[in-house]
DNA sequence: TTTTATCCAGACAGGTTTGTCTACAATTTG
DNA sequence: CAAATTGTAGACAAACCTGTCTGGATAAAA
C-alpha cells in the first residue's frame, strides 16, 4: 500500500469521479461500486468520507455549482460592456454545452431524475437558479435602459428562460446551431 | 379466472399504468413489477404484450406525444384569433403544469435520464420537439406580421425557447405564477 | 366443437444495487 | 514513539431488478 493520505486527496477523487459520472451518465445509472472502481478506492474508503449515495449526491451538486458558476463568470467577465457581457451569456451556453456533449443543465437532469426531490436536493436546485437568475438580473440592472420596475422583472424573466430554453434545445438536438439566432433575439430585447 | 379479454384491454391497462408511474416517479424509478402490480396483470401478461421495459418505453413515449398534443391543440384551438391562439401556448402550460404536479415535460425528463438514449428514444423526442415548433411556426404564421423570412424564424425559435424555459422552471420552481409575464413578453414579441 | 389467443400465478435465475463489516496496513498527528 | 486517522481488499447480506419459464385456465376465433 503506498497511498498519500494528503488532506482529502481521497474525498476529492471521489468527488471529482462521481461528479463526472453523475453527470455523464445520470445519478441512477451510475452505481457507487463503479465510482469506487473509477476512483480507484476501497469501498471503506468511499463510506469513510460520504454516509451514502444521496450524501455524495448533495456534494456533487455544491461543487456543481460552484465550477458551474466559475466557468460562467469567466466567460460572461471576458466582456467589459454591460451589453456584451450579457450577450455573452449565449456565448458562454454554445462553448459549455459543447464542451460537455450536450448534456446540459446538471440541476435540471436531477430535477428529472428526482420526482419528488428530498429537501436538500431541491434547495441546492432552486439555490442555483435563484442565483442564475440573480445574476442575469445583475446584467440587465447594468444596462442602461430606461426600464421601469416592471419591464426589468420581464426582461430578466425573458433571459432566463431563453437561456434555460437553450440549454434544453441544445441537449435535446445535440447541436448549438441556433444560438446566434437567440442571442440576436436577445440584443433586440435589450434595444 | 373471470378476465375479459377484450380488443386490448390488458395492453392498454400495461401502457396506461406505465406511463402515469414512468411520467411521475421516473423511469429508472419505476420497475415492472410496480407497474405489473398496479395494472394487476401477470408478469407473463406483461410479457406477452411488451418484450421488454425498454419497449414499453418507447409505447410510453408515443402515448404521450399522441395525448399531450391532443391536450395542447385542445386548449390553443379555444381560441379563434391567431394572436390569441399563440398566446394561448402559455395559457395551456399554466393549466397543464399545475395539473401534472409540475413534473414537466415527459420528452425532457427521459432526455435527462437517458444520456445516451438509444437511438429509437432519441428519435421519439426529436420528433416530438419538431412537432412542438413545427405547430409555433403554423402559429406565428398566421399571424398578421411583416416578417420577412429570418425575422420569422428568430420569433418561432424564440418562443419555442421561452416556452420550453416555463416548462423547466416550473417543474423546479413548482408554480406557474411568472406565465403571465412571459406571456406579456410573447405579446411584445408579436407586436 | 376445436384451435388459437390471451391471461393467470408465481417460481426461478442471474445480475445489480447499497450499505455493513472485518482485519489489517499505511500515514499523519501529537 | 504511540495514538489517531485514513486507507486497503473484499466478503457479506438483504433487497431489488429484468426477463424466462411452466402448467394450466379462460375467452375468442374459426
Amino acid at each position: 500500500m503506498k497511498t498519500q493520505h494528503s488532506a482529502s486527496s481521497t474525498h476529492t477523487k471521489i468527488l471529482e469521479t462521481a461528479s463526472r459520472l453523475f453527470y455523464e451518465q445520470g445519478y441512477h445509472l451510475t452505481g457507487i461500486n463503479q465510482v469506487i472502481a473509477e476512483a480507484g478506492i476501497a469501498k471503506a474508503s468511499f463510506y469513510y468520507h460520504f454516509s451514502s449515495k444521496e450524501d455524495l449526491c448533495i456534494a456533487y451538486l455544491e461543487k456543481r455549482h460552484q465550477d458551474w458558476f466559475g466557468w460562467l463568470r469567466e466567460e460572461v467577465e471576458r466582456s467589459e460592456e454591460p451589453q456584451e457581457r450579457l450577450l455573452s451569456l449565449f456565448t458562454f451556453l454554445e462553448l459549455w454545452l459543447a464542451n460537455s456533449d450536450f448534456r446540459g443543465c446538471a440541476f435540471l437532469n436531477i430535477t428529472a431524475e428526482f420526482p419528488s426531490p428530498e429537501n436538500r436536493i431541491r434547495l441546492l436546485v432552486l439555490n442555483h437558479k435563484d442565483a442564475l437568475q440573480a445574476y442575469i438580473a445583475q446584467l440587465v440592472d447594468s444596462l442602461d435602459i430606461p426600464a421601469s420596475g416592471n419591464n426589468s422583472a420581464y426582461l430578466i424573466n425573458a433571459i432566463y428562460l431563453l437561456f434555460e430554453g437553450t440549454i434544453c434545445k441544445c441537449q435535446m438536438y445535440r447541436t448549438t446551431e441556433f444560438i446566434k439566432n437567440t442571442r440576436e433575439t436577445v440584443s433586440q430585447l435589450i434595444s
